[in-house]
DNA sequence: GCAAGGTC
């Protein structure tokens, strides 16, 4: 009798690396790992389950599977009311389709008796169980195949193998909730979104912002800034009066503090320094010393390393964890994303405190620390994540990079710091007295610099008093009246919103930094020097408009309004939809208020920004009342018609010119020229009707287009410029402009027609360049075609003095892939097919194969046989 | 073009 067939087990968890160190821990090592058939590892041994021989295979997603959004039909910003994305279906989609994660997850699962599920342990980790449950296939009750929970409190041998021993069903409740969160974050985020930016876009010109985004996360985290920009703005400097007396004693000059510190009324004040210098005597009345102690840190965490980032560092958030990120994958530090900052018992200090004992600032304090007996670190609260951040790898400046090396810096010596003994200190008061008046002086002295040696930015002030004795009587050397002024608060440094955002509940570790990250690229407000954010006219006029109309929608109670709310769903009080339809239902009558109340807001922006007839400049003449648009720079750039009241969106992040006042055949619209920057970047016609109606069908690929617009949605500023136009007569159009096939793509490659002197090829598809000859006077296109390739002939009119016809003339025509002098020119920029082929084969003809890609369909042009390919 | 959450 054959064995009976071993159990084959598939687990899953939320990331690579904890589906590395499950495996490494429950096969001591000993696993073999594959790629899977997408892009996250696979790594399988044997092992027992439950008691019978069981073969593992261990692999991860890549955090979220899904996510939420509207089908297509709620696409069109110009089509959906916003109100009715209120009551819109939603559609889970898979998050990053490339990794084909459900294929993978699916594949693996298809021989395997039993799921368990290692997803991290919060409540979306809980919700992506379900996401892995669906992929693959398994149903919840089934006897033969089921689905296990393991809970672990860290990613630790100890906590994986007890987690293991005590497996348990995922929390269908808790994965609920996150559902919830998404619907409501999405629906509220996108209507708020898209009307306000609807309403204010079409409004003014000089906004200078592409989306006006409204988000339960991202508008109460500007509501901070704000809010510190309008306690600057409104604040009123007041004057204040303090007494400092002045004493010599065995030699020191002491200024004694007030013990009332400071006065706002002059004549009290001046009372006090007549009652003072009256006396003119201080009488020390009391002497105390106390020994204070600074504690250690406890471990670091991601929110930590952030604030330290942004406030000692210099590095933004995003900015923070791409370094950190790679100093994780080159194996320089642990985990990067953490909450806990308490170390699990079985955290091995000994051996990382060993690797630094080489380092040239702070090896011989390591040596001193493991000879002398290190501490453990103060303890944390462990979130049940990852270990606080700590160095894995001894590391110098020249392997990391500058930037890197700071940042690995901090993390050492915060680690050394969490192990080090505390500082002690000895605080010293001596009380006095003038006139009845109370006086005091302190001093400081640090008896044990512990973790402060290794952290010197945090340690202890010396500050020596001389000996007094109590009772003793001092003459006062002067009396001085300060005055002083209230000065306002700066403006909000990052590092202390952050710490804001982690009190409020705002975003989680991972997402801080990206709100900060959105307010500041939406335009709300600017990172100046020393990471103050100060927000812009934009994010203040928005901030003080929800003030006006609905103060909710920008205070941070919001966000906890809904993780209350979601909480319930949770904790299985209140079934899911009931809770998201009474969240959305209250958020819907906040957005008809705001709507209806919008005018408010919209006062603050008139006050702020001009209208679009005030806008921009007088440029190109509409084709339907004749009459100059202009042309409005800010993001998104456009035309605007001020007579048909009709704006006409451009290609954006480029410049912007007449040309030659030349017209479109089709709508008399004055054509333009767009320019990207750089030598290297294309120019073309456009004309800014077709740009934004093509005239033609089957146009499927918009210059500007996103590439990811599979849903068939157009983000502002994609159209057809003429490059792409397949007008049979018009001079600027792809038939009159295209010469040949791209080399590199299906696309054309057009003449360039303001490129002098250096003309040159674009392709209208890729970034394909090719030089043509360099200094010519002027190159055009004819109407005529090769008769070897049928790429369209060149005329060249050379210069004068450069030109390289023999007999001294200037003009030439040709064919630049047939002839001979023409192509001995050519120069390929951009991929290297073109230039190969040509140069190792010389010319030859046309395959057959290629030619006009790009244009129309139903073209009504034989199939010209123009191509690079195939020679 | 839009939210927030996960991870790379």
């Amino acid at each position: 009798m054959a064995p009976p067939k071993p159990h084959k087990i598939l687990m899953v968890a939320e990331k690579p690396s904890i589906a590395l160190s499950i495996a490494s821990a429950l096969s001591g090592g000993h696993m073999s790992t594959r790629r899977g058939g997408s892009s996250t590892e696979v790594h399988e041994f044997n092992g027992t389950f439950r008691g019978s021989n069981a073969q593992y295979k261990v692999t991860s997603v890549i955090g979220h599977v899904f996510s939420v959004d509207f089908p297509a039909k709620y696409q069109d910003w110009t089509v959906t009311d916003p109100l009715d994305l209120f009551q819109a279906p939603i559609l889970k989609a898979e998050s990053n389709p490339k990794a084909h994660i459900r294929r993978h997850l699916s594949q693996e699962a298809r021989d395997c008796g039993h799921l368990v599920l290692w997803l991290d342990c919060d409540r979306e980790g809980e919700n992506i169980c379900f996401e892995v449950v669906e992929c693959t296939g398994f149903h919840g009750n089934e006897a033969r195949r089921r689905v296990y929970r393991a809970r672990f409190s860290s990613v630790t041998e100890k906590d994986i193998l007890k987690a293991m021993d005590n497996l348990v069903e995922p929390n269908e409740d808790e994965a609920r909730a996150v559902d919830a969160r998404q619907e409501i974050d999405l629906k509220v985020g996108v209507a708020f979104t898209r009307f306000q930016t609807s309403y204010f876009q079409g409004k003014y010109g000089n906004l200078d912002s592409r989306v006006i985004s409204y988000g339960p996360c991202q508008t109460p985290t500007l509501g901070f800034c704000v809010q510190r920009y309008l306690q600057i703005n409104t604040f009123k400097p007041e004057k204040f009066w303090a007494l400092h007396p002045y004493i010599t004693h065995n030699g020191y000059e002491l200024q004694l503090e007030w013990e009332r510190n400071k006065l706002f009324d002059l004549d009290v004040a001046v009372m006090f320094q007549n009652l003072v210098m009256e006396d003119g005597i201080v009488e020390v009345t009391d002497i105390s010393e106390k020994q204070e102690s600074k504690s250690r840190p406890s471990g670091l965490n991601t929110v930590n390393l952030l604030k330290v980032a942004s406030s000692a560092l210099g590095f933004g958030p995003q900015m923070a964890m791409q370094l950190a990120e790679r100093l994780y994958t080159q194996g320089f530090i642990s985990y990067p994303r953490t909450e806990s900052t308490a170390y699990p018992s079985s955290f091995d200090f000994k051996s990382t405190l060993g690797m630094q004992t080489n380092n040239p600032t702070w090896g011989d304090y390591v040596q001193k620390l493991l000879d002398d007996g290190f501490h453990r670190p103060r303890s944390g609260t462990d979130a049940g994540d990852h270990p606080p951040i700590t160095p894995m790898r001894a590391a110098n400046e020249d392997m990391l990079g500058n930037d890197a090396w700071k940042l690995y810096q901090y993390v050492c010596q915060h680690f050394i710091g969490t192990v080090s003994p505390d500082c002690k200190y000895v605080r010293n008061k001596v009380e006095f007295s003038i006139g009845g008046e109370i006086f005091r002086c302190i001093g400081q002295h640090v008896i044990v610099k512990g973790f402060t040696s290794i952290m010197p930015w945090l340690a202890v002030n010396e500050k020596n008093l001389p000996q007094f004795k109590k009772g003793e009587k001092i003459e006062v050397s002067k009396v001085e009246l300060y005055e002083g002024e209230t000065s306002p608060p700066d403006y909000l440094s990052e590092s202390e919103l952050i710490s804001l955002m982690e009190k409020n509940g705002i975003g989680t570790d991972a997402s801080i930094p990206v709100h900060i990250n959105n307010i500041c690229e939406r335009n709300f407000v600017q990172v100046q020097a020393g990471r103050k954010l100060v927000p812009t006219a934009l994010g203040i006029s928005l901030i003080r408009g929800y003030q006006c109309i609905d103060p909710d929608l920008c205070l941070p109670d919001i966000r906890s309004f809904i993780e209350q709310q979601i909480t319930l769903v949770a904790k299985g009080q209140v079934d899911h939809s009931r809770v998201v339809e009474h969240v959305l239902q209250q958020f819907k009558q906040k957005f008809i208020y705001f709507v209806k109340q919008i005018e408010n807001m919209d006062a603050l922006f008139e006050a702020q920004f001009s209208p679009l007839a005030d806008s921009g400049r007088a440029l190109s003449k509409c084709g339907k009342c004749l009459r100059y648009m202009k042309y409005i720079s800010t993001q998104p750039s456009r035309m605007y018609c001020g007579t048909c009241e009709e704006v006409y969106y451009l290609p954006q992040k480029g410049t912007i010119k007449l040309y030659k006042e030349l017209t479109c055949p089709l709508d008399n619209f004055e054509l333009l020229i767009f320019s990207l920057a750089g030598p290297e970047g294309k120019s073309f016609p456009l004309c800014p009707y077709c740009y934004n109606s093509p005239p033609f069908e089957g146009i499927d690929t918009l210059f500007g287009a996103t590439k990811t617009s599979s849903t068939g949605k157009l983000g502002k500023g994609a159209g057809m410029p003429c490059f792409l136009c397949p007008h049979p007569t018009c001079p600027h159009s792809l038939i009159a402009q295209g010469v040949c096939a791209c080399p590199e793509c299906s696309g054309t490659l057009v003449l360039d027609p303001v490129s002098a002197p250096k003309w040159r090829l674009y392709c209208n598809m890729c970034n394909c360049l090719v030089y043509l000859p360099q200094g010519a006077h002027k190159i055009s296109t004819t109407r005529d075609r090769c008769p070897e390739c049928e790429s369209t002939i060149l005329e060249v009119d050379f210069n004068k003095k450069t030109t390289p016809l023999l007999d001294g003339s200037t003009l030439y025509t040709g064919c630049i892939l047939c002839d001979e002098l023409l192509h001995s020119l050519v120069e390929m920029k951009h991929g290297k097919s073109f230039f190969k082929r040509m140069g190792s084969r010389g010319r030859g003809r046309g395959s057959g194969r290629g030619g006009f890609r790009g244009r129309g369909r139903g073209g009504k042009w034989d199939d010209p046989k123009m191509s690079f390919r195939d020679f």
